[in-house]
DNA sequence: GAAGGGCGTTTTGCCATCGTAACAATAGAG
DNA sequence: CTCTATTGTTACGATGGCAAAACGCCCTTC
């Protein structure tokens, strides 16, 4: 059996055993590819799976009456997604594949029964669901009472500490795989508005661009700019007892 | 042994066994009154405790470097707060009560040993979580794209279906208990701006206000303004299996 | 019952931030 | 080497922030 990408993931984090790492790649049996662009998940449809995402990234999105849309989350290899069809059986939002990616579906059922064989399993899905959540909140603070270059900023570093998390290669320059209207869409502003802050901060010596990556070349400043603090630092899984 | 608020509030949603029902009383064994105005966390403050709460009114919040305070979540009784207490060590926000209000606070460690002995618990609780998450995707759908009418207008519907969870005598009027600052701090607008709304909904006849109470005098229409859609309606626990 | 204080609400004028629309420039894909 | 997607640029306007003050209301105190 291959190995498990979100086992690997979270060994980073938390002493997994032999037995656990085997019942969490069970998750990962069968394999999806998705295409750049395609869908994986649309609002209101009725679902039944949640997904292990194994490589590429994916996001969520809902869009509102008007048209507008409101991209929630960019997710990396080793994400759990969807578990909102836990609670409710039509999806509350979509997901779209940024990249050429690979899913692993699984029936939210066969995670029932995960769980029920592995209260260890449960205990850490309940405490990276309260992650997410952590993880949420701090965007609304970023959305409710930050300017545009702040968001932008906090939004960047975001993203870059969470492709260091999936990639050790990764020590300056990365590939943000958005678009400054996809940013927009995240962060509440306009490809406009977001288009005057890159610029404003790349003059600024913040940042820089070459054929499509992405330097941060003051991260200390741009903590400062987005009231961001790197939470991934701080995350303390001696709550999780012994593997 | 008092009910357990938790539990009866989750029996609304999902049928419980005596057993868990007792098992879930346990975390509200040492209640603790708590001002108006006290606070019962601080950001950054070590924690080791969650809360289940009994009665009144907490919310979460946090304060920007800037002095300004977005509001996260109010909580109503039954709601089980600080579960991020289970993946950080360093609250992430901060508790006040909006109440004279109960918690009852237990260790995070005693909660590991219940979801260990009870995996339906377990299995409860990180479909709880997941609900909470999706809470906050609404909220930032509404504060990244909508206007400052659909944010008052959202966030007045979600307050009182949240109450009538909890309350069953709540038909039409119901208190707040929050000033138009703090709704003001909750959805990313100043007071003043929270002023020019309600009073425009008024003049409208979308709301009506007397002594301190509200009363949404035209639901389909605030639903339409404000792009909301009430989520509890949706939920569907039929994934936990049978108590 | 009058006086004072504190808190929340209401109101105003002015102005910064950010959105809209429309178009130009550039770069990537086939 | 064209075609399309993305980025860059501008002028203008709307939304919502800011500062400051007045108002109303409840509570206390005399």
């Amino acid at each position: 059996m291959a190995g498990s990408c979100f086992a690997d993931r979270l060994a980073k984090h938390v002493p997994l055993s032999d037995v656990e790492k085997k019942a969490l790649a069970r998750l990962e049996e069968n394999p999806r590819r998705v295409k750049r662009g395609a869908m994986i998940q649309r609002v209101n449809e009725t679902v039944t799976e949640l997904f292990v995402l194994r490589h590429g990234r994916v996001m969520s999105f809902v869009i509102l009456p008007d048209g507008s849309r409101q991209i929630l989350r960019v997710y990396f290899p080793g994400d759990f997604i969807g578990s909102a069809s836990t609670v409710y059986s039509k999806a509350p939002e979509s997901l779209v594949a940024l990249d050429d990616a690979v899913v692993c579906p699984f029936d939210k059922h066969a995670l029932r029964r995960l769980l029920e064989e592995f209260p260890r399993v449960a205990a850490l899905l309940f405490l990276l669901s309260n992650a997410e959540r952590v993880a949420m909140t701090d965007r609304l603070a970023s959305l409710g009472r930050t300017s545009a270059k702040a968001r932008v900023a906090a939004f960047l570093l975001d993203i870059f500490n969470r492709v260091r998390l999936t990639d050790d290669s990764i020590t300056d320059s990365f590939d943000l795989k958005l678009t400054q209207e996809e940013i927009g869409d995240a962060i509440g502003l306009t490809s406009v508005h977001v288009n005057r802050m890159v610029r404003q901060m790349e003059l600024e010596g913040l940042i820089s661009r070459a054929n499509g990556r992405i330097s941060l070349l003051d991260i200390k400043r741009l903590e400062e700019i987005g009231h961001y603090t790197n939470r991934h630092k701080d995350m303390d899984l001696d709550w999780l007892p012994a593997a």
